[in-house]
RNA sequence: GGCGGAGUAGCUCAGUUGGUUAGAGCAGCGGAAUCAUAAUCCGCGUGUCGGGGGUUCAAGUCCCUCCUCCGCUACCA
């Protein structure tokens, strides 16, 4: 039995995310979570909500509530989301807990003792309306290129040139828009990560299985230019956590907080933590994850995340635990994701176009939209959701294919024999050609699933769903009914019997719609079919079963042009 | 500008280390069946594999060049 760590790219808690949001992180991690449980493997898999930064303050002001109060209001209604999705965490953390602000300052005091922290003073705009230092992008003015007059201090979005804050024409705050602005000085924390060049550089390079996505990425970084950059990991904000040097306090950083960058990666350790103090578990139970001093050198970690998450997972965490010279555990596989867009854009968080995780369970279950998401994860480049893709797939993969056969054949078994597993007959040539293809399918999908390919794991599901169907409309119980009951029993005991190898292969995928055809075969046994002889026999001669409702309903056109038009502007 | 990804059938995409007539799903057309959510199953593809050049007995697959789209580019997270 293999030991797996997930662990999903944390949310960010200024709002609802959106579908792209969940595609790129959560929902594939969820998938991996729940087969590798299927399959018998130990599985700790971990989320949280980033929850500070900037964004967060701003988001909070404009909610007129304390920051912790928005946070840990929003914390609560993402949790919810995601059980609404069904995704499996074994804890939804938060990365303001108490764990990881142990646990941050802990490791900051490491580096800091390995001579891989310096102290830099800079020069930072502050904004006296706003009563805070304004990052660089969050200063707008006019382009001192191009004369483009919302162009921000970090970059000029029309002329695309790079710039300094200090460069622009009539600077103003893009939070309150006041131009009362000065430089100050303020001293920060750096971590020193171009000192770790090479180690990271050659523990990238030792990845060789790596999606090119995610190595391609960290080496631009380690090779662009000088090479590797140092990396402010302080901040001058209120919400955060404190900056110290383990529990001792860090002269001159008085008032001052980790970067949300330092502390968000550190949560996946702390919520194992957190997993822990929740369910009454000791140290050494979340430490065998994360320690390989103590129990974690078998584990597996990997982890899932969008394209624009690569660098600090593959740079600077990896810094982090490396320059702490304690044992903890590294990233061992990583899954990046292109990005989701919408019917010919950008999703947007921040515009409120696309589709919401909260609107989408409003429409419809989470199985119909984990479906779509999954099958059409965009792995190898950027892809796209519309309306009427997503109606096609679901109505023809979901309700035709799996939904009508677990209908037709339930349906067809009450008529003609009662709710119940008929008697008579034996599995004969045709039943064995099924049990090889279906053998020989699920081996490509276990491996599809092992390798987290997860669009082709996706058609090979559906291909096993199609089994059924073409099994049925040679088979034909029927007409066969007709002339050879016994036969026509043994059809419809071995299609009864596919319902229970459909719903336990489904089930990483669907698990509602899963849960949903193992009750109606009176079962709660989701079990692997690893033989497939076996479970193909699994439901005997008078095993009572149900008809289930619809498992899938389809998508009227009326009703995707109705979302199409209500989904066509930005949220309200 | 730099780096990376993508450009294959009307649509969404597969195409391992170059090797038989370039594949799948959807849509479309024809047929079978009538158990079922008018669902299912079978059959049907003359595609400049973005353009051009090159290497090779052989290239979607390697090299060069050009074009288009997208992402990242380090103080948003």
């Amino acid at each position: 039995m293999a030991r797996i760590l997930i662990t999903s790219a944390i949310p960010y808690i200024n709002g609802i995310k959106h579908l792209g949001n969940l595609v790129g992180s959560q929902l594939p991690a969820d998938l991996f979570a729940r087969y590798n449980r299927a399959r018998g493997n130990e599985v700790m898999f971990l989320c949280a909500t980033d929850e500070h930064g900037t964004p967060a303050e701003l988001a909070a002001a404009k909610a007129g509530k304390p920051v912790s109060e928005y946070c840990a209001e929003m914390h609560a209604v993402q949790a919810e989301l995601a059980r609404g999705f069904r995704l499996s965490f074994d804890h939804f953390g938060r990365s303001s807990s108490p764990q990881n602000h142990r646990l941050t300052q802990h490791l900051a005091g490491r580096l800091a003792d390995a001579g891989l922290i310096e102290e830099v003073s800079e020069r930072q705009v502050f904004s006296n309306a706003d009563g805070r230092f304004l990052p660089d992008r969050y200063i707008e003015g006019t382009c001192p290129n191009c004369g483009y007059d919302k162009a921000r201090g970090d970059q000029c979005e029309n002329c695309t040139k790079q710039l300094d804050p200090t460069d622009l024409i009539d600077a103003r705050s893009a939070i309150s828009g006041s131009t009362d602005l000065e430089v100050r000085e303020t001293k920060h924390l750096y971590l020193r990560q171009s000192s770790m060049r090479q180690t990271l550089n050659d523990w990238i390079d030792s990845k060789s299985d790596w999606p090119i996505l995610t190595t391609s990425i960290a080496r631009k970084w380690l090779n662009d230019g000088d090479g590797l950059r140092d990396r402010g990991i302080t901040r001058d904000l209120d919400w955060g956590i404190p900056v110290k040097k383990g529990e001792a306090d860090w002269p001159g950083m008085e008032g001052k907080v980790f970067y949300v960058w330092f502390d968000a990666p550190i949560e996946y350790i702390a919520a194992a933590a957190e997993w822990a103090e929740a369910n009454n578990k000791s140290d050494a139970d979340w430490e065998r994850w994360w320690r390989t001093d103590k129990g974690a050198d078998d584990v597996r970690y990997v982890q899932f995340m969008g394209k624009d998450n690569v660098p600090f997972h593959t740079l600077s965490f990896p810094a982090t635990i490396m320059g702490s010279g304690e044992p903890w555990k590294l990233v061992d596989y990583i899954k990046s994701f292109n990005y989701l867009n919408y019917d010919g854009g950008q999703f947007s968080t921040s515009q409120g176009r696309g589709v919401f995780m909260d609107q989408a369970l409003d429409l419809l279950p989470s199985d119909y939209w984990r479906w779509w998401l999954l099958s059409h994860a965009p792995e190898s480049s950027d892809s796209e959701f519309t309306w009427e893709n997503f109606q096609a797939s679901v109505n023809k993969d979901l309700a035709d294919v799996l939904g009508n056969f677990v209908s037709r054949i339930t349906k067809f078994c009450r008529s003609k024999f009662g709710e119940v597993v008929p008697e008579g007959g034996t599995y004969g040539r045709r039943e064995d050609d099924v049990i090889n293809a279906l053998r020989a399918r699920i081996a490509n999908y276990n491996a599809h699933l092992e390798a987290i390919e997860i669009r082709k794991a996706a058609a090979e599901l559906r291909a096993i769903w199609v089994l059924g169907n073409e099994y049925l409309q040679e088979a034909a119980p029927w007409s066969l009914f007709k002339t050879d009951p016994d036969a026509a029993a043994a059809v419809t005991r071995f299609a009864l019997n596919l319902i229970g190898v459909y719903a336990a292969l489904s089930h990483p995928f669907i698990p509602d719609a899963s849960a949903e055809m193992a009750d109606a075969m009176g079962t709660e046994d989701l079990s692997w079919p690893d033989d497939c002889d076996e479970a193909l026999y699994r439901f005997a001669p008078g095993h009572a079963f149900r008809v289930p409702g619809v498992l899938f309903a389809k998508i009227t056109d009326e009703a995707r042009e109705d979302w199409q038009a209500r989904f066509s502007g930005t949220r309200n």
